[in-house]
DNA sequence: GAAACGCTTTGATCGAGATCAAGACCAGAA
DNA sequence: TTCTGGTCTTGATCTCGATCAAAGCGTTTC
């Protein structure tokens, strides 16, 4: 679909540029990735990579939103990791996937085959550098997780998600601070439920409580608004503002 | 106490000279690291690194245990690692601590400044190159956590962190496969219940229980016997041989 | 020796969230 | 229009692990 308009894109105008494992890239560097990449673009739904399949290449979203999940035997699963725009999919030296990557929505990613991406990391270290930041970054936040999962209520998981979900997208939007915040929340109530460790039944029961307690707003089932983003803060559980966003 | 010891200790001969951040450095930058380390050791029980705090120095740890927990302001605390020897301490380019370190053994590191550290780092791209590789093993590891805390009942929250304990003691001695596996636990409860996201008395009582099935066998309140580690694993709730080791 | 302290075990009870079950809501297809 | 399938909500009940409480055990101190 965006397939023909991406593959003509050149690196230069590309959204995420500036945050994803290329962002340290020189201008001699961001020649040859533009090079090698090509896109791949997923419907909402689809499999990106199977847990346990042989991963040929590497990758970063580019648009959409794709989750981690890991999955026991008798089909308990939990999410381990939520991928938004810039985030970098596939590990350098890994042949096997240890997790699904499923396309919660539409979803385009900019891909490398992973041998010369290897090749091409081990001569660059403006991009070894890049994703040893990312991936200190994303240690960082499924640590934050670990909390959540280990020790936060019910209330506080949904309201600490809902407050996850509504600063990245005002990041995304604009950062005048006050006033009510707009945004659609990107997962269903079961990818909710996989992401926090409760049951759909759980995730739908306590939404509905914020709801009637008037610390969220829902306009069909998930576009939400948020009229004081601190409450909401103050249900997470989460000291100050919520952790490090600085 | 070891410290006049150790400080006469010159790289070539530490224990965990092949697994830890120097593993890749060749001969040259070894001597440069080696004139810069110095080691600290710190008592069962000490704080290391008080979260919040500034944090002037980066290291690895040599000998002893140490854990990395996060505390929400009501008191609830959540264990987000277990560091062994070999597994690295700070982040370079962060300034404050995210997290409580604290030595659950007697415990001694070999330290860098910070900042000579992340000069070394950046003209010295094997310090990278084996940061990123352990960081990334450490993302695998916090994500498989994430699922044990968010989907495994108490009982195979148990049965998971003995056999983890378990495996590492095993590698450390020998790998001949069959016979009972001995060790002490490094933990106490109260560790335990932390690093699970459970209480001081479901860990107790889950010990218990696969106590009187035999499953472990207890010596004191430490000393551990597994005289079947499968059927310990068949507990935990893992497919076949528990996850990844290779 | 006794006392004190830290760590652990065990018992009794409670409650948050899971489970089981039914129905609401909405979009697309016939 | 009705049917069908997917997603979400709500209710009733149950259960696992939390909480509250007491006591056991080993080590250190005096």
């Amino acid at each position: 679909m965006k397939l023909e308009v991406l593959s003509d894109r050149v690196c230069g105008e590309c959204p995420i540029r500036h945050r994803a494992v290329c962002a340290r890239c020189d201008e001699d560097e961001q020649v040859i990735l533009d090079s090698m990449k090509y896109y791949r673009s997923y419907e909402a739904g689809q499999t990106v990579v199977w847990s346990g399949d042989r991963m040929d290449f590497v990758g970063s979203v580019v648009s959409g939103i794709a989750t981690l999940t890991q999955t026991m035997e008798d089909g308990r699963t939990q999410m381990v990791g939520l991928l938004l725009p810039s985030d970098f999919v596939g590990r350098p030296g890994r042949e096997i996937a240890p997790y699904d990557v499923v396309a919660t929505t539409d979803l385009v990613m900019c891909c490398f085959r992973k041998k010369p991406f290897e090749s091409m990391m081990a001569e660059t270290p403006h991009i070894a550098q890049r994703l040893l930041e990312m991936t200190l970054d994303e240690l960082d936040a499924a640590r934050e997780w670990m909390l959540l999962l280990g020790r936060k209520t019910a209330r506080e998981k949904i309201a600490s998600l809902i407050a996850i979900i509504a600063r990245r997208d005002a990041t995304l939007q604009f950062d005048g601070s006050d006033g009510p915040m707009v945004f659609d929340l990107p997962l269903t109530r079961v990818a909710m439920a996989d992401y926090l460790g409760l049951t759909l039944e759980t995730v739908s029961r306590q939404i509905s409580s914020l709801r009637k307690e008037g610390i969220i707003a829902l306009e069909g089932k998930r576009h939400v608004t948020i009229p004081d983003f601190q409450r909401l803060l103050n249900e997470a559980g989460d000291d100050a503002d919520g952790g490090f966003l600085v």
